[in-house]
DNA sequence: TGCGAGGTTTGACACGTTCCAATATCGCGC
DNA sequence: GCGCGATATTGGAACGTGTCAAACCTCGCA
């Protein structure tokens, strides 16, 4: 049904080639011709088919997106960053989530190599690592998104996840608070691990111990996460509770707030609670979180950017692991301690 | 770089057309060749090449997925909804962003088109038809999301807005609130409009006028204009304020939640609030918000199963117009009135 | 030994575009 | 009028896959 370039020639009384030529490089071509030409292909309706265009350029204009998943308003920003740029590229974003699941995972960069994408932007589930060699050793460019590339192999984005938790502690201690808890996600991933990495050294430069640091785990970086972990903090007798909690996301930042609000326990007076990302909603809240802020839109545009510099690949590429720095947030969720 | 079917035809000793069998009719191919074959496939790590078929079928095994903005948690869940299906089916979507402008709208389905993609589900910009029906009438479906086909010529999968709209208000009925307020976005968004006419229509029911529904106008549908809103109610006199408020949808609800909560107007007890979508934050807002629920991403899902069903195409297809029922979710932000 | 049937394999073409080398056209100076 | 260079146009070969009719086996049976 489409009608080709072909039909376009035929229209306008001129080769193929010409048609292509005024489609590639008008410039070459005389006005009165390039005119007729135009001419035609608004008149037939005519449009481009990228396959074939692909096919003979070997490679397609079009770029992978996966993330854990995009419900996550992280990783939304994050996309809308990347799409961004993609867009001004004229190139077309494929998007995937992978849950978190190895095979998820799996299946859509096969989906993706075959595509022939120009590169694959990836926030990988912990295992990947193999998988993304044998993607670049066939040729597919790889940037990492909001993790570090262990091996120089290839270009990352992220951020300084250890200063991130330096920073909150810090401002917390400043306020004078010393019963401070960390609402922690699964230890398994690196971010919940570098955040709380970069709490202890804050504890450490004041002269604090490790143990200072109460440790409640709210077991998925989710509200209901926060929610629960909540509850067990509602549930300490006031004298024992903590007069401040960092938490290792705003979701759980957000769930602990509401379990306060439910309970009576007043943010930030009796209970300072500081959150992590700035996701929009930590504006939003009924309390509105003091926050360590990560330029999400930035992250997506950075990787994309560095993608299609790899691509665009006149050899002299350069990888490089980009490392931006999270920045403090004040909001009305902290308070110094009474 | 990549390895061509005609090079693992060479490795295996056989040749291409038996290569193309055994990827796509392995049944029709002896097992002792097939095992070869595919024995070379994985050693050479052959991955098929998308844009070659795509060519030769004439169509490209990809979706288009326009909306107005990812980062609008309505519209996440959506696509969730929608990748999630196209997922099952082997497909991969391609995801856009209009941002409610014509431009970038009309630029992507440019370029869907060009990528022959099987389909495009849109949620179209206010002045989208004549563009849409162009589309289809070169060759490619669409499905409208969360909007309705005005003329049948396609499918189309949306709520009823207008019974959301009176969900809302009966349930303030029916707790006694007799000075209810619309909080409203651009009243040039369908949506909006459907969620006000919905709001009248319980009124009258319930023996009101028009004029017993105060509208409010937000100016966005975002956090920030609830906040404007919210302030806008919290400098009334406390005698003319309303007692309960409906939102056009939960963002709003959230920006006028906080505003009461600055102004230690206490919800629900001086003002209740119901909000629109039920996205995840509604119920962790601070005060739970009662909310009238989409199926988003039902809708997502449905949407790419229609698209894949008119695709599919043994001409047999019917257009639809699916249009789902809201669902009136009860929490902690509505009160009977004192 | 020859023949046919049934099961396997293959050659060749089409898909729509781009690119290169080669050809056609033109203007201009002699 | 002829030849030259410059400018415009064209023919045809790829790119990698899927399809289909035709060729090729092998085997059993007469």
């Amino acid at each position: 049904m489409p009608v080709s370039i072909r039909e376009v020639a035929a229209h306008a009384g001129v080769s193929v080639a010409t048609v292509s030529n005024v489609l590639n490089r008008p410039e070459i071509v005389a006005r009165q011709t390039r005119d007729r030409v135009n001419a035609s292909i608004r008149q037939l309706g005519f449009v481009r088919n990228e396959s074939a265009r692909q096919l003979r350029a070997g490679h397609s204009r079009t770029i992978g997106l996966v993330v854990l998943d995009v419900a996550n308003p992280f990783f939304t920003d994050v996309a809308r960053g990347v799409e961004d740029e993609a867009s001004k590229a004229g190139l077309a974003v494929i998007l995937c989530n992978s849950d978190d699941q190895e095979r998820k995972e799996e299946r859509y960069l096969e989906l993706l190599e075959a595509h022939r994408v120009q590169g694959v932007l990836i926030t990988p589930v912990a295992s990947a690592g193999s998988r993304l060699a044998r993607l670049q050793r066939r040729g597919t460019s790889v940037v990492l998104v909001d993790s570090r590339s262990p091996s120089r192999g290839q270009c990352s984005v992220a951020v300084d996840d250890v200063l991130g938790g330096d920073l909150a502690i810090s401002h917390l201690l400043a306020a004078g608070h010393d019963h401070i808890a960390y609402v922690s996600g699964p230890p398994g991933i690196r971010q919940v691990a570098d955040r709380r990495e970069g709490a202890l050294r804050a504890l450490a430069r004041a002269g604090r111990s490790a143990d200072d640091l109460e440790i409640i785990d709210a077991g998925a970086l989710n509200v209901g996460g926060g929610q629960k972990a909540g509850a067990d903090i509602a549930a300490l007798p006031p004298g024992s509770r903590p007069t401040a909690v960092f938490c290792a996301n705003d979701l759980i930042a957000l769930g602990v707030l509401q379990e306060m609000t439910r309970n009576r326990i007043r943010v930030p007076e009796d209970v300072s609670i500081i959150g992590y990302d700035d996701i929009d909603f930590a504006a939003a809240a009924a309390v509105p979180l003091t926050s360590v802020r990560q330029p999400r839109h930035q992250i997506g545009s950075t990787a994309a950017r560095l993608l299609l510099d790899e691509a665009d690949g006149d050899g002299a590429h350069q990888h490089r692991q980009v490392i931006f720095e999270p920045e403090l947030v004040v909001r009305q969720s902290t308070h110094p301690a009474s």
